[in-house]
DNA sequence: TATCAATTGTTGATACATCAAATATATTTT
DNA sequence: AAAATATATTTGATGTATCAACAATTGATA
């Protein structure tokens, strides 16, 4: 009768995504970066299908609207993004990376690969699709 | 080389998590509890190890010892904990649940467990096991 | 025992999350 | 074309997260 939280798959999996983020952000504070594990998700979205718009920014990162804004303001502060007007379209923005961006993200993009393949190491291919399919049916249950 | 963000398993644990949190405090709103998940997770806590201190309870909880002292804050004034004075050490306190925080916590069980059940709907006892043992792998590998 | 070091809890600063409300603009309907 | 509706972004309010700095207290050591 689940008496035990770490028996729950739920807390198991809030356990292991705080301590993955730790992790980074940890490893992101020590040499520099500069910025947080959420800004370079954000970062990396961009450079993938740039241009875009802040509502696509917010359904590609599972974030929200109001919070991708704000995010946005502080990459935008540190000229690793710009927000350009659109000719017929004044209500949103083409989002897209600085050449400063650009250079930030090919810079640490190793040091970032590198922390994913750690996470799995020592995983099978089959148990990786494995994981990855339940993970998903977890989020179909839940939605 | 992993282009997509979607093929990272960190990824996917994140989506996971977002969306079950969500999933939860939807439910949690639309019933009016009035207090959210992690509130939940930390009343939870507390009845199984009562008394403890906010230290331990941070460490059960996975979360910061200055996030609990905001988060008791909000449970005391809503009446569902109580800190306690310790005689010999007037450093700590006893964190415990008011009779009104124990009522609340079993009145609200049986609808919590049913989220939890759903989480994993259509999972073998074989594949739960699997899927704690490879979180907790990642876990690991990330400490 | 007096000083120094470690522990526990609190507060401030900054980042992010959500929802709701407000703005501005675009689209659809009548 | 004007009015109603929908969309994209921003802002405010509230809750949570982290880290760093601080206060109070306790424990260890000289």
């Amino acid at each position: 009768m689940s008496q035990d939280l770490n028996d729950v798959i739920l807390f198991q999996i809030e356990k292991t995504n705080k301590t993955a983020k730790q992790y980074s952000q940890k490893e992101f504070d020590r040499i520099g970066l500069g910025i947080t594990v959420d800004q370079w998700v954000l970062l990396k979205i961009i450079e993938k299908h740039q241009p875009l718009s802040q509502k696509e920014l917010a359904i590609q990162s599972l974030r929200d609207p109001a919070s991708i804004t704000r995010t946005l303001d502080l990459l935008e502060n540190k000229n690793y993004i710009e927000r350009a007007a659109i000719v017929d379209n004044r209500r949103q923005y083409n989002i897209s990376l600085t050449p400063a961006g650009e250079k930030f993200v090919s810079d640490n993009m190793k040091m970032v690969d590198a922390h994913r393949q750690q996470s799995t190491a020592g995983f099978t291919q089959e148990q990786l699709t494995e994981l990855k399919n339940m993970l998903i049916k977890i989020q179909q249950n839940m939605s």
